[in-house]
DNA sequence: AACTTATCACGAAAATAATTTGCAAGGATC
DNA sequence: GATCCTTGCAAATTATTTTCGTGATAAGTT
């Protein structure tokens, strides 16, 4: 668990001294990561023993203890915070995009419900036929990004990004077969029309999407994707990187409930070696 | 700069003591982060002036000012060490996944040509047609992910993964116009010979690719993505989620560069805006 | 070759600074 | 008015840095 997550959990019941402390730590981050406790103590108008048992309070040993999680965990946890970059200046830019793309995979990877990935990929490695579904730009990738992933093992999968395919593949889908749909805004009804006509066949139906939406609630398994505060701050770019990370992880774990996963996955290695061997055959996977 | 880099270029000029602390660093970092610095001198078998000298060494102003720089970087920069996750159980699987994800972005950001990538911008924002070429399942996503971009800006743009089309496309390409390329590899032959056509005509070719690649030395930008060391190591993925970034921001700047950007930026976010008010017609770009 | 002399790495101990602990005073709450 | 919580003070502890001196190595000198 990191401090920031403890903070905003515990900050009703601080303590108006420790209160300060804390407004420090969110608003002028880059103080507090370098000042000692007497600075900090300082700023914040309270004394040094104050500072250390507010570092217990969030769940540290003590106050150098504190000062690295924060580095660790702030680096990527605290920038959001400004929702537009410094400037138009190239280096702000960059800055600012590489920044959100950690932190939605920070994110991501707080919030991921793994029981429900490990479930998703039993079932998916189990499949006979695998359909990935998506539409309009961002969740059509990740359809094709599965269908990219799980062909490697060897698996039945195709990919649609047409509603209309998507209805009538859905209809002649049958009990053995899955079906993973992506929706970023959870509300793609043509989706969700597949979804439901599938079910009635008794096909397993995952969705990749945020939590408690109109897709989700269609959906055998759902395997949530909230980006919190995030959301509407966030350009549309980081939280796709966010559901190809997801992707990732559902498809490693695919790989290892296939049997030869390990042969599988040993092959795939010996290509990469042969790749860097340098010959100027085409490549898989360029 | 971070500690690991200077780490690196200094490693041969620190004396045998330095070197052991510098030793532990990288093999049990963990160890480092936590430890005091007369824990660290010990295990390094050395007396805490030596570490402290070691600290200024490395740029950093003192010891705790290192911990907290150790921290820093080392959350997202210092993890590839391990080629596999540490067990097969789902939380390591993604852990592993999300910290290598973060790492490439890391890098990505270190190794960034922003001179390029301005200059690359400058280009595709005046021009009167863009071609986004690339193949391979990797590439071609990149591809489409510029088309997916550029249009939103009003630009004309269109993306191709088959090598066929793309050359006809680079035959029939005016001075005007600028192609795209993407090749994970760098020897996409096929891209090298759009390339080569399509510079007899004068067009301005950018490629995304590895610096020094036949890909590379065939286009008149390059916009050079190199994951250093960790190319073997790393899984496709993460160098996917790098070239995806490198777009992003790359789009950013093309935005920056075209007069009415503000404008067209608005309208966008007034899109989003409108997705949470919550209408349930179809969303673009789901 | 032997003897300075300079330079550097390093550790011991002292000095300093930072952090924690124990304790008591001041408030708030019941 | 008793109790509990918060807080700061001062002392104790601990950590870190500085100073200084030793020994090693290298370069120059006799």
């Amino acid at each position: 668990m990191d401090i920031f997550s403890t903070l905003q959990e515990e900050k009703a019941r601080l303590s108006p001294s420790e209160n300060r402390i804390a407004d420090i730590l969110l608003n002028d981050f880059e103080f507090a990561v370098n000042a000692s406790i007497i600075e900090l103590a300082e700023k914040a108008d309270v004394s040094p023993p104050t500072v250390t048992r507010f570092c217990r309070r969030v769940g540290c040993e003590s106050f150098s203890d504190f000062k690295v999680q924060l580095a660790r965990t702030a680096y990527v946890g605290m920038r959001y915070l400004r929702p537009e970059p410094k400037s138009r200046d190239p280096a702000d830019v960059a800055q600012d995009i590489i920044t959100k793309a950690q932190n939605a995979l920070f994110l991501l990877h707080r919030s991921l419900d793994l029981a429900a990935i490990e479930h998703a990929a039993e079932k998916i490695a189990k499949a006979e036929m695998i359909y990935a579904f998506g539409s309009g730009g961002n969740s059509s990738m990740i359809a094709s990004e599965l269908q990219n992933r799980l062909f490697r093992f060897g698996l039945h999968v195709t990919a649609s990004s047409d509603h209309g395919m998507q209805l009538m593949l859905a209809a002649a889908a049958k009990s053995t077969h899955v079906i993973v749909g992506s929706s970023f805004s959870g509300r793609n009804t043509e989706l969700v029309r597949s979804f439901t006509l599938a079910r009635e066949t008794g096909v397993t139906t995952i969705a990749l999407t945020q939590a408690d939406s109109l897709v989700a609630k269609a959906a055998d398994i759902v395997i949530p994707i909230d980006l919190a505060e995030g959301n509407n701050i966030f350009r549309p770019t980081s939280t796709r990187i966010a559901y190809l990370a997801a992707v990732d992880i559902l498809a490693s774990l695919v790989a290892y409930n296939i049997p030869q996963a390990a042969v599988t996955l040993r092959r795939i290695k010996q290509q990469l070696v042969a790749h860097r061997d340098g010959d100027d055959r085409q490549l898989l996977g360029d």
